[in-house]
DNA sequence: CCATGGAGCGGACTCTAGTCCGTTTCCCAC
DNA sequence: GTGGGAAACGGACTAGAGTCCGCTCCATGG
C-alpha cells in the first residue's frame, strides 16, 4: 500500500507519530513512480479501464477479472500495482482527493488559510461532505478493505485528521485530537450514505447539521 | 434478517419511523421462535459450535463451513436460520445486547432511569464503550456484511440512537437525532479498535475523552 | 551491442461466502 | 393413525477475491 500513498500524504507522516502537540499539515506533492515502462503502461491502463467500467457500470458490478482483461493484463498485475480491490479504488480517488487536499493547504478562504479556524472548519466539513456524496462509491469501496481498520489508518485519512485537529486546537478546542477523529467519522462514507441516499435527507440540511456539531465540538 | 432482530428492538421499530419527535425507547423482551422443532434444535446446535469455535480459534480463523460441519447441519441450514455471516454475528452478540439494553431501560441509576440526562449520558458512552470493547470480533463481524450499509439500520442500532437522542433531547441538546448519530460512530467497532487495539490507548482515557465529546454536544 | 539479474507479468489455482434445488422431515387435519 | 403439503435440510455448485510461481522482457554495465 505505501506505493499507493501521494507523497501529499507521506510527507507529514513522520511528524505525525506519537507526537502529542498537534502541528500544521505541511505537505508536497511526489506522486508515485513506477521503476519500469511497462509497469507504468500497464498501472495506467488498468487505471482508465477501472474508472471507465465503474462509471459505465456501477461499482458493484466490476470485478477484478473484467479489469484485469479491460486493461489487458493478468490479474497478477493488477494485484502487483493495487495491492486490493481497496486499494485500487484509493489509487483512483487519489487525483481527486488531491485537489480538496490542495484547496485546504493554499486555496482561497475560509477552506484555505487566512479565515479564522472556526470558519475554515465549517468550510472544510462543507468540502468534505461534497467530496464523499460525489464519490461515495469509490470511497466505500476504498474503506471496504479486509480485515478490520480499513478507513482509519489508511488514505489521506491522516492528512484530514492532522488538519481538523490543527484547526480545532486554534479554535481552543479541548483535545482536538480526538474530537477530529470523532468529526470524521460523522463524514465517513457509510454515515454519509445513510442519511444521503438510504434516510434521502437533503444535502444542505445535513450540512446544516454536520456543521452545528462541528461548533458544539469547539466547547 | 427480521428474525434475527430481537422483540426488543422490534417493539419501537413503528414508533420510529420517519418521525420527527424523539420519544423514549419502550421495549419488550420476545425472542424469535422458529416454527418447526428440528429448526430450533438446529439453531441451539448452530449458535454453541459458532460460540466455541470462535472462542476456541478467534473469528478470523472460523469459516461457515467449519461451523456448519461442527454444529452437525448443512450449510442451507446455516444460511436460512442466519442470513449471513454477520447475521449469525448478530445473533451470537443479540443475549449480551439485551443485557445492556435491559440495564438502560430499568437498570440502576445512573445508566438507567432515575438520573439526570447528562449523567445517563455519560454512563452509557462508557457502558457501550465496554460492550464495543468486550465483543470487538463479533461487532466488526457483525458489521461487516456486504453492499455497505451493515452497521446502520440493522441490529440493535436503532436502539441506541432512540436512545441516545432522547437522553440528549433531555438534557436541552440541539438537533439530537444527528447527535446522537455522530456519538454512535464515534463509539464504531472500527473506530474503537483502533483507539484501542492500533494505537494501544488507554480504555479509561478514551473513555474520558468521549465522555468529554458527548458533554460538547449537548451545547 | 549483448548479457544478465531481477523487477514485473500472467493466468491457473485456492479458498470461502453465498446460492440452488431435489429430498427429507415435521406437523396438522382428518 | 396417516397423508399431504409446506417448512426445513444438505451438500454440490457458482462466483469472485486474492495467491503463487515459472516465464518474460526491461534496463543497466561491460
Amino acid at each position: 500500500m505505501d506505493r499507493e500513498r501521494s507523497g501529499l500524504q507521506s510527507a507529514f507522516q513522520g511528524a505525525l507519530a506519537g507526537r502529542e502537540t498537534v502541528v500544521p499539515v505541511e505537505a508536497v506533492v511526489v506522486p508515485p513512480q513506477p521503476r519500469r515502462a511497462d509497469a507504468a503502461r500497464n498501472r495506467k491502463s488498468v487505471l482508465e479501464a477501472a474508472a471507465r467500467l465503474y462509471a459505465e457500470r456501477g461499482v458493484e458490478r466490476v470485478t477484478m477479472d473484467d479489469i484485469a482483461a479491460a486493461a489487458g493484463v493478468g490479474k497478477g498485475t493488477l494485484y502487483r500495482g493495487f495491492t486490493d480491490r481497496s486499494g485500487l479504488a484509493m489509487a483512483l480517488l487519489d487525483e481527486r482527493a488531491r485537489a480538496l487536499q490542495e484547496a485546504v493547504l493554499e486555496g482561497a478562504a475560509p477552506l484555505g488559510p487566512g479565515a479564522p479556524a472556526p470558519e475554515r472548519l465549517g468550510a472544510f466539513v462543507a468540502a468534505y461532505l461534497g467530496f464523499q456524496v460525489d464519490n461515495l462509491d469509490l470511497v466505500l469501496l476504498s474503506e471496504s478493505g479486509r480485515g478490520p481498520g480499513a478507513r482509519l489508518g489508511k488514505g489521506s485519512y491522516a492528512f484530514y485528521r492532522q488538519h481538523l485537529a490543527w484547526l480545532l486546537q486554534q479554535a481552543g478546542a479541548p483535545d482536538p485530537r480526538t474530537r477530529a477523529e470523532v468529526l470524521l467519522g460523522a463524514l465517513a462514507a457509510e454515515q454519509v450514505r445513510h442519511w444521503v441516499v438510504v434516510e434521502g435527507r437533503d444535502l444542505a440540511d445535513v450540512e446544516r447539521r454536520l456543521v452545528g456539531v462541528a461548533r458544539a465540538l469547539l466547547g
